[in-house]
DNA sequence: ATGTAAACCAAACAATTGGTATGCCGAGGC
DNA sequence: GCCTCGGCATACCAATTGTTTGGTTTACAT
């Protein structure tokens, strides 16, 4: 169990930085503890001070953080083979909560077998330091959506991000993948009010850019929707070289 | 020269994390190289690979992002002692713009340098890495700051936040500091308009909330005006253990 | 089968925020 | 000295988005 947690991580870091079979070995040996959770679960609250980071096997999850007054404004959404929570190697409080959206597998790596390895292996810890990269450059890109996009642009560029990354692990077929979130969900990833987020949904059913059943989304008219994003996939930082 | 613009550095990092002698050490050998900026330069431009990191030693600068049609995001505001774009060390385009916001004194420093520094010095590499980690952690708060707070608290926000910043380097003097912007960069900012930017600080001006002349801010009532953001200052990390 | 809660949909209305136009003032160039 | 330009202020109007409310469907538990 422990070595399709670890492939499911050196199947994300192979695919953007160059690491040697050495590298990859170790990254086999770490102690991985799996753990399932439900959806809407809080895998690790804001406050607290994590002792392991979070590998994502199998299903979606979110970072969120509140305002005092109560409303809630969500950070990142993340797919299979993330380490949503690296930074608390380094960032010893949380300043914010890392929760399920979907039904989730989790592995969880002990701090200390992290940096071990990180001495051990500084390719490794080159390529994770990467990670938290490009984690903060797709906060940049999220601060633009929310900051200077229309809601209806926020939207698409949204489900046009999701697909983007889905397809790059795989899990999309041709142009369709399943993307399972509650509009409430939606509105507190985008900024906006839950009605808002409804209109915007049946405005883009009517254009015919994506289908919807309960919860599930999927993309129609995927070129459409790219276009009326302004999506640009730099911020991805997909390619390791160059 | 060189020595001061290493010195700055050293005391933004020891600031917030445990470094001995010999990381210290090896931080003054570094080889920079100092510069001077005009306001509102390029410093390094999005699309741009660059080859070196850049140390603020004086003035303030920021991290820019335009959308494709046309409009400006701000994604970050930095002071001296900063590294603002670290992340290039293991990113190699640049998915935005660095930029002067007033006359500056910088520092350049070679990535092979750091990338040296880094593999002889593991705790320095750290403490870098922790940096790029809370630069993470303010861009994750400018979002709830966009997606979820009126104009009034995102302003408010943004003021507290600066002079907290500011306060921790020994650049206030008890309530007062200068903090010189101009409105269209503090709607870049907020994701305003600027027009909105000026009513805003119309009313905490008839409030008694901030002074400002020309282009220089100074907070008046800094208790209310924090009560107004609802600033919480965990997710600055200003210190470096638990 | 029935009840309940959550998600979704829809309409009317309200509020915040944006756009445009205009005038003023101070800084700097010639 | 004068001109131009950028930044600031203010007014008016428009548009986007939020709020409130209520109704419908779906899922699931009893």
């Amino acid at each position: 169990m422990a070595s399709n947690l670890a492939s499911a991580l050196i199947t994300k870091l192979t695919a953007s930085n160059i690491l040697d079979g050495a590298d990859v070995q170790a990254l086999q040996q770490l102690p991985i503890k799996q753990r399932r959770l439900a959806a809407q679960q809080i895998i690790v609250a804001d406050g607290s001070q994590p002792q392991e980071c979070c590998l994502l096997e199998e299903g979606f999850a979110f970072r969120a953080k509140m305002t005092p007054d109560g409303h809630r404004q969500v950070l990142s959404l993340h797919i299979p083979g993330e380490i949503p929570d690296l930074q608390s190697l380094h960032l010893n409080v949380m300043d914010h909560d890392l929760l399920t959206l979907t039904p989730c597998s989790l592995g969880f790596i002990p701090h200390a077998a992290l940096r071990n390895l990180n001495r051990q292996r500084p390719k490794v810890a080159d390529a994770l330091w990467r990670e938290t990269l490009i984690d903060a450059a797709m906060f940049r890109e999220w601060i633009v959506n929310i900051g200077r996009r229309s809601a209806t642009e926020r939207m698409a560029h949204l489900f046009v991000e999701v697909h983007s990354r889905l397809r790059a692990i795989g899990r999309t077929t041709d142009g369709d993948f399943s993307f399972p979130i509650t509009q409430g969900d939606l509105a507190d990833c985008l900024g906006l009010s839950v009605v808002h987020v409804n209109r915007v949904l049946q405005s883009f059913r009517k254009q015919g850019l994506i289908r919807a059943e309960r919860s599930e989304y999927r993309i129609v008219d995927h070129s459409k929707l790219q276009e009326v994003a302004g999506f640009d996939p730099t911020y991805l930082h997909a390619h390791p070289g160059a």
